[in-house]
DNA sequence: AAGAAGCTGTGAACTTTTTCACAGATAGCA
DNA sequence: TGCTATCTGTGAAAAAGTTCACAGCTTCTT
């Protein structure tokens, strides 16, 4: 009945990349687009472009290739929820308030629409337009806006206890930012950014590149 | 002559995340664990877990498991630079910031020492103990210091400019935190941490999971 | 001392993801 | 009109990554 669960979360990551070229582009007066070209400024390869807007059924032209509006929209259409996505962020420190700013009016369908914290010196401010609240509030706010999403920017040791409050007021997907992998749910989609594990994974590549010369372009 | 192209990316994403575990593990004292064991915590499968320590060459015990503290300096032996890692970060930001903060102190072998922007009232000035230096003194920078790795958090309009940079300067390893792929020399790794991507992504999958019902655990 | 239990290491099977390669389509041109 | 060039859409092949399943080892128990 729903296309949607057969479409890899590797196409959905790239889906989201296209479709913000495709902004820039369309704001720089562009009308059509090849495969070839959108590999290039996505960084992948032309059949994979192909593939994937073929999961999303989305048709070009031979010889005119993608209309760069149309297909922008059939993106959106596709990704989006009608009704728009809010979401809310636990955990009002450095990375969390980064975080805010970062995705303050980014997207219109996606919005983060409170904070949640538990100092006392936060709580009642205002970040980034969003009300920062103690966490005692998560469960009704969760419920009374309609909260789907949950990002957590708290220490490690809070993680998790974080993430079955969140389930636990009926969030269904959450981006964690603490540097552990959460318990939940398998009907919770949970997306992990782990930032030291992606330093360190350039830090290696960049020493193995020293080890051996490389020739050439 | 080396093994270590040999192993994978997603094999060295994992192996950062196991010395992390087994660092909190050995805190509290712990001194031997099970395949499973480590596979639970880091949400992977026990196969998986062996084969990974497999890549790096560590062998367990059969019905001891691995000594934590000899398998964490493994990993630490695997994958960090002896002579320690140094990275600098383009873009003073929030984002900016929010990660020098993140990352102090993380690891002995690993460590950011300056920040580059082009705001005059930022430059001169301390942040997390680097110094927030000129753009002018960036190639300088990375040769008398021996910098290795780039961080980026400068906006998309930027980044490209500032990864040429960075790459002309004698960086071989960039972790990129702005929307858009970088083009670069192939023998540059670059990581890129897509924020809108994450949070598009489990936006996507809330939605995915609305329109099912999910029956059981 | 011998059997039971439960682990690791790993060849082989499987799954997922990517790439190839080409039929079919469209537009431009002579 | 017919030829040429170049694109898309996609079956099929290849590659990458994961999981299975079990031989072999070690310890514990009786």
């Amino acid at each position: 009945m729903e296309t949607r669960e057969l479409v890899s979360e590797k196409t959905i990551g790239r889906l989201s990349l296209y479709r913000r070229l495709l902004s820039g582009l369309l704001a720089k007066g562009r009308q059509n687009i090849y495969s070839h070209e959108l590999a290039t400024l996505s960084g992948g390869t032309a059949p994979q472009v192909r593939r994937d807007l073929m999961a999303i059924g989305y048709s070009g032209s031979p010889s005119k290739g993608y209309e760069v509006a149309d297909l922008s929209e059939s993106i959106n259409s596709f990704m989006d929820n009608p009704d728009g996505t809010r979401g809310i962020i636990v955990g009002a420190g450095n990375l969390g308030r980064a975080i805010m700013a970062y995705f303050e009016g980014r997207r219109p369908k996606l919005k983060i629409v409170a904070a949640f914290d538990n100092d006392p010196n936060k709580i009642g401010s205002e970040i980034c337009n969003c009300p920062c609240c103690d966490m005692a509030y998560l469960k009704t706010t969760v419920a009374q806006m309609g909260i789907s999403l949950g990002v957590i920017t708290v220490p490690a040791n809070r993680a998790q206890e974080v993430g079955d409050k969140l389930v636990d007021a009926g969030v269904t997907g959450i981006l964690n930012f603490a540097p552990i992998r959460l318990h939940l749910p398998p009907n919770v989609y949970v997306e992990h950014v782990d930032l030291t594990t992606s330093m360190e994974k350039v830090a290696y590549f960049v020493q193995s590149n020293k080890d051996s010369d490389v020739a050439g372009a």
